[in-house]
RNA sequence: GACCCCAUCGUCUAGCGGUUAGGACACGACCCUUUCAAGGUUGAGACACGGGUUCGAUUCCCGUUGGGGUCGCCA
């Protein structure tokens, strides 16, 4: 039997970094077991779902590397489908009408509440005869649910999970409007899709009860259950936009890349014994639904970097340039030439190791890119000392043949062996005479990139001193 | 409030009756070093509590406490 996973999330926002781990686990099982991972937006709200949310959501799936197989199928476009089913049901009279009004519903949870009761709908038009309905009130169609005995679901997270059935109330399939709830409809199109195992949020935990029953009553085959324990904020609170409850395209922006979320995604709740940097293919390979922990984990930004971090140190030159470019090009305010393309990519072997982030990366090339007037530690570094050391220094530099950073740092070398200077006190004041500030990528490498002229011109700028 | 779930270093986790309770991030120290990083070595740091079961509990059971989730004509 081939396996089907889906992510279903509702197009109301962003793609949440909770909702991005389930859409990982759902595709890894599905590459795991040589299944299919589907996708399907439930839009069913029409007041709430927008088109832009929808849009945001597959930006946000291709961008993290989540591809689906086949077209996302927008619930909402199955609504007569989920109607059919409903209405199949009441002829079956597993279902009836509900007349009850929206002000008797309230009444009655304010009653359940007092009384220390379940808050449920009491079943007040579960028997009652077509006779008695109100004149112009549209009915809604609820589900008659089982009302004695329990309903067991073996979760392969959580284990073996039970109710009791008087717990669960008649839901609402068919609105008056005759537009489908979202228990109706998850269940019909995980039906329809073939959706072998639904891997979801917890938080639906509790509707899986009433999913399961009304599968029975259909006479459908049972999906196997995974409920994800969710993920909190640092302070173990739910997780708030403050704390990273962010869409996937924040964390895009913020520069993270993609490989290493899904890493970082992957650790949260489920792990493979020591293993912390696992590649996607290994993860494909060890991923199981039994190793999925059951309680939930704090978002981490620390450990977020760490591994973004790691995945840019031993990224390619070329693609960890193109990635960061756009970062650069803001803080430059201008779009950088072909030129300094090339330039940006050579530089990356020095910039990748001290940089934690895309954002840090294009921080780490600014004083590179552009010409920037000395900060407050590159002018203390530029004192007199340092500048008459540097007026002794440059000449040779001028002299040199040639022009590359093994030539440059062998004479600076020399240079201060014989003045009896320790490196750091040639080389600290030439950074900030050519970059204009403290720190920076390789020194050497920099002045050999950036040319002799525009290194002596620079140099002249901030320090005065011509070569 | 009712129902459901959870509980190992600050954080993510390994552990599936007998371990000096392991790893990673973060933190401290040292080394390396042209700055900053990275890297190396190293230090500190946890089984929530109380009862059982057992020769023996971090591990199994019950309770307490603490956290989380769900109780819509939202999804």
């Amino acid at each position: 039997m081939t396996i089907v996973t889906r992510f279903a999330p509702s197009p109301t926002g962003y793609l949440h970094i909770g909702g991005a781990r389930t859409a990982l686990f759902n595709w890894l099982y599905a590459k795991h077991t040589g299944g299919q991972f589907h996708l399907r937006i439930e839009d069913t709200d029409r007041e709430r779902s927008t088109p832009e949310a929808v849009a945001a959501i597959l930006e946000g799936m291709k961008w993290l590397g989540l591809h689906w197989d086949g077209e996302p199928l927008l619930q909402f476009s199955r609504a007569a489908r989920h109607a059919e089913v409903a209405l199949g049901l009441l002829a079956a009279g597993k279902a009836y009408h509900c007349y009850a009004s929206q002000e008797e519903l309230a009444e009655m949870r304010d009653a359940a509440k007092k009384a220390g009761m379940p808050i449920r709908y009491d079943g007040r038009w579960r028997d009652r005869p077509a006779s008695d309905a109100p004149a112009g009130v549209k009915p809604v169609v609820r589900f008659k649910a089982p009302q004695t005995g329990e309903t067991v679901i073996d979760d392969k997270v959580q284990g073996s999970v039970r109710v009791g059935n008087e717990q669960l109330d008649d839901m609402v399939l068919l609105r008056a409007d005759g537009t489908p709830t979202y228990m109706l409809a998850v269940v019909v199109d995980d039906h329809d899709m073939g959706v072998t195992h639904i891997i979801r949020g917890d938080d639906h935990l509790n509707n899986a009860f009433r999913q399961l029953n009304l599968i029975r009553a259909l006479g459908w085959p049972e999906p196997i259950y995974a409920h994800i324990p969710l993920i909190h904020g640092p302070d173990g609170a739910k997780l708030s936009k403050r704390h990273g409850a962010l869409g996937v395209e924040a964390y895009r922006d913020m520069g993270y890349l993609p490989e290493a979320l899904r890493n970082y995604l992957l650790r949260l709740g489920w792990g493979h014994g020591d293993a912390e940097i696992i590649s996607d293919a290994q993860a494909v390979e060890w991923f199981t639904l039994e190793a999925i922990g059951r309680s939930a984990s704090r978002f981490d930004f620390a450990k977020l970097a760490n591994l973004n971090g790691h995945y840019m140190r031993q990224a390619d030159s070329a693609y960890l340039a193109k990635a960061s470019e756009p970062f650069l090009e803001k803080q430059l305010g201008r779009p950088l030439a072909p030129a300094e393309r090339d330039l940006f990519v050579a530089l990356m072997p020095g910039l990748k190791e001290r940089a934690k982030t895309l954002v840090e990366l294009a921080d780490g090339a600014h004083s590179t890119f552009a010409r920037l007037s000395p900060d407050e530690k590159a002018v203390q570094l530029l004192d007199a000392d340092a500048k008459a050391m540097l007026g002794a220094l440059l000449p040779r530099l001028r002299a040199l043949a040639a022009w590359d950073a093994a030539a440059i740092e062998a004479s600076v070398r020399a240079f201060s062996e014989e003045k009896g200077l320790k490196l750091g006190k040639v080389a600290q004041p030439l950074r900030a005479a050519v970059t204009g500030r403290a720190v920076s990528p390789p020194i050497f490498d920099i002045v050999a990139l950036l040319g002799r002229e525009e290194s002596f011109a620079r140099i002249a700028a901030n320090s005065g001193l011509k070569a």
